[in-house]
DNA sequence: CTATACGTTGTACATTGTACGCTGTAAAAA
DNA sequence: TTTTTACAGCGTACAATGTACAACGTATAG
């Protein structure tokens, strides 16, 4: 799964799109058929069934009954399409208030609801997001999240450094799941036969006095997760792991 | 950028390959005028200069003097092309021991390998490896960095975990950096200039009495780092986080 | 009623991975 | 030595993609 890049065109004309800024209504000629709403959820429902890499133009645009190069009085691109995928899924996260809890329990909710939209929209997690959108909905959010870290003691840099590496666990989180239901899909061959299929090899060149620590931690962790990789356990240990890490940040303010 | 999924075809091949075994060397017929090595060597170089987008079959037969094709006697195919350049890559990692340091001192080579990595192959961060390469390089590099978690009093599981939380930091912010990187270069706008153009709408939209939180800390990170991201600061704050994050579990062995 | 701006569409192109079949070579078989 | 044959390398071909461009038709302004 490759990263998508998003938004190469006119940074100025993303920005309106994004916060759907009426840009000069057409005085002549026909009336659009479709609106740019109606061609981000297309474009979402699409990807949200079939995935990022099923996403193209020609799909998205066939859904609306329309032709491809119809999209392009819509969005400028493919890339700004997926930025207003990005910003519209944003803006429709649940936000609930955990004003008054522990904080602990407060990022717990910020993590949830993140883990929650990718759950939701896989492709979301493989979108580069280093550019912040500054759409409606990214704004909504990080102004939701940043009220999880408010009245710490931890200064504005702190803060938004704490909630960049919290989400980019759950983001990272994230894709490592993606993958991994997507390797497990494609494969054909289940866990145990993948491995039936190579011991042989395995057993000749995976020698245990070459690689004491890596055969030993390597089977004791397969034989816990039944599987390479636990999605699942992932979560909990590495959510943990991060609400430790910015204890201590916040007992040392 | 999109994630690149590795290896789709016959698994015992890929493993075969991994491995340089010799596979029923042919007995007839004319001989084959490059190696896998060389290949694999051709790619990788292609990739560190020009980029995984740019990493087409034609470029790296071209690079070697031959057709796109005559690659395919060499590789099954790019996926896995891939799996064989990240665990090459793998294997040239530096190893350096850090037996009898203390454990967060250990914890921080193995990070800042990791990140060497990265930064020496920006494309490797953007290859997803949750289906373990099984090759020698992942094997060795595996051996090595289960060494700084040993003798800690964790748990194989909880050893692999911490190991695997690690990784899945480092990778995440060389993901963010590559694409910091990468946005900077395309837009061929400064961070300065995107905001001057902007100013004009974002002013109307980004209401302080709406978003406060985000106004301020926005600005206030903004300030600090000179841009939305800054990838040294993201490093050197996550990576005290992480070390913290595991400081507890180990306190708690 | 005419002219013009603009939505929609068909066609076209460059680029990708890779399937297929041809050609020539070098080692095995005679 | 001659014949056979497996296999390396190559040329061609195809389907899929994003999107540029120009033709067409429509609805409003004059």
């Amino acid at each position: 799964m490759a990263d998508e890049r998003t938004s190469a065109g006119d940074p100025a004309r993303t920005l309106q799109l994004l916060w759907r800024e009426p840009a000069a209504v057409p005085r002549r000629g026909p009336r659009q058929g479709l609106t740019v709403d109606a061609v981000v959820e297309a474009a979402t429902s699409l990807a949200d069934t079939s995935g990022l890499e099923a996403l193209t133009m020609r799909k998205v645009a066939s859904a609306l009954g329309v032709v491809a190069m119809t999209l392009y009085t819509y969005v400028p691109g493919k890339a700004e399409l997926l930025d207003l995928m990005l910003d519209a899924a944003y803006g429709r996260m649940s936000r609930t208030s955990t004003e008054g809890r522990p904080w602990r329990e407060r990022v717990t909710a910020v993590a949830a609801e993140n883990r929650r939209l990718f759950e939701t929209h896989p492709w979301a997690a493989s979108v580069s997001t280093v550019r912040p959108l500054l759409g409606p909905g990214q704004m909504g959010k990080y102004e939701h999240e940043l009220a999880a870290l408010d009245g710490l003691g931890l200064s504005d840099v702190e803060v938004d450094a704490a909630l960049t590496h919290l989400l980019s666990f759950v983001q990272a989180w994230a894709r490592s799941a993606a993958d991994s239901v997507a390797a497990a899909a494609e494969s054909s061959l289940s866990e145990a036969e993948w491995w039936a299929v190579n011991a042989p090899l395995l057993d000749r060149v995976l020698d245990p006095a070459v690689y004491p620590l890596a055969t030993r931690v390597g089977s004791a962790a397969g034989a816990e997760h039944g599987a390479a990789y636990s999605p699942e356990f992932a979560y909990g240990f590495g959510l943990a792991r991060v609400l430790d890490g910015l204890a201590a940040l916040v007992e040392r303010a």
